[in-house]
DNA sequence: AGGCGCACAGTTGTCAAACAAGTTGAGGTG
DNA sequence: CACCTCAACTTGTTTGACAACTGTGCGCCT
């Protein structure tokens, strides 16, 4: 008999996944009802409906009124990461499957530009930290990537020689700033000459850039990240409706 | 006194954006109460927290207990057309401002090879319709496309020859097969060599690439779609969460 | 016998009222 | 002035009910 133990809407969402999976239901294939769901995990219907509205939206399943609730197209897909589950690099390069270690290719403090400044909602010419770090196992480089970060964020705190080598995510959630969400838009592009010339990536290939925006808990922008990921070695899935 | 109107979860969805938007609600700011909305949207609590769910996972919104319901980081978003929403390459270019021509490279019927039958969920050397077409403007491509359908689904009906330089979701709107969802993969590529030098592509660069296995509503497989976007001409945008 | 219509049970969609849990601020008390 | 208590407010959850829609099976009429 499972049970969302905690509560929270997405644990009963993760809760029906499961349930979907352990019993091996198939498109098409018609669900509980919300009745007998809502007894199986020991909430209302309206709690189940919240998470199941969630469910729906990822086209998971999918309503009819007087009929009963299926197995809709996304259910396949719904086990693997989507792109849009917000994660560090780091974590998105372990889950394909690479055990990847990172070299910092450059730190600096500098003033923002435009287009940094807009982005991360400061004044044009305010100090950002610029950290740019290369991932690559086995020798084959997998991910370029440039991140600036606000650095009235570190504040007098000592940020000095920080382990960049490290998880971003991880130091700025020890000041509390750790991000959770972020706003991005991908397209595909060659890495820029001189990137290729300094740090010679003649190998890399075409690239798909994310570049995104990252917001903490608190609704601040604590990142602005470019990330080139090599095209030959990822790819991204996702469900539209 | 804002109304959904018709019934449906989504369309409260709509209204609360429209609130939202109309009440020029920034990053952190304040919501109504869920008592207040409910009143002003003439629904219940339960039916309007179904809505304020959905918001919440697209990072629109986002509540604390005790506290309220918050403008969070996806408000800004939102507005523009993420990549998660469903809709045709014909809709998706014009949205990118470009007034584009279709044209048919090729189309033939063949019999599926192993990667097509999995997608299409069919035996491997069923029949299936390809469709080979270039989007252009200004003489400048901007999609090369390939798609794969089920012949079964023309039946016995003269799919003969129809206008595949429309839209095919029309086409398959009109035998009550159209795709209103998929789930997609997205990398970044160089076109193949064969297309480049077959069609003289050598200016497209870099592409995106989107492979798409579309549904209909009646959950069958419609449509197996590689639609490569040309880097220079396209970005997509999605919320992280 | 066959076909038609209708009542009925089952399911999702929606609602109203209430309580539980967490937050905030005002006012009283030492 | 500092601290505590408590009431008011907000989100989280539950219960019970009714409305809308779908499919089925039974009885009735032809």
């Amino acid at each position: 008999m499972e049970k969302p133990k905690n509560g929270g809407i997405e644990n009963l969402r993760m809760a029906v996944l499961d349930m979907i999976q352990s019993e091996g239901l198939a498109l098409g294939d018609k669900l509980p009802t919300e009745k007998a769901m809502a007894e199986r995990f020991q909430v209302s219907r309206p709690t189940l409906r919240e998470a199941l509205k969630l469910l729906e939206r990822d086209a998971v399943i999918e309503a009819q009124q007087g009929k009963g609730r299926f197995i809709a197209a996304g259910a396949a897909l719904s086990i693997a990461r989507p792109i849009t589950k917000f994660e560090s690099v780091s974590d998105m390069v372990r889950s394909h499957g690479y055990n990847a270690q990172t070299t910092v290719l450059g730190f600096s403090t500098l003033p923002a530009d435009e287009e940094i400044a807009v982005a991360l909602s400061l004044e044009t010419g305010s100090p950002v930290l610029r950290v740019e770090r290369l991932r690559h196992a086995k020798g084959e480089p997998l991910v370029y990537s440039v991140d600036w970060i606000p650095q009235k964020l570190f504040g007098n705190g000592v940020h000095g020689e920080a382990d960049w080598a490290g998880s971003i995510v991880d130091l700025l959630a020890d000041i509390d700033k750790r991000p959770v969400a972020s706003t991005a838009t991908v397209k595909s592009v060659m890495l820029p000459d001189m990137v290729v010339r300094m740090h010679n990536l003649e190998t890399f290939g075409s690239a798909l850039l994310i570049e995104e925006i990252c917001y903490s808990a608190d609704g601040s922008r604590v990142i602005f990240a470019q990330d080139y990921h090599r095209g030959s070695a990822f790819s991204f899935s996702f469900v539209r409706k």
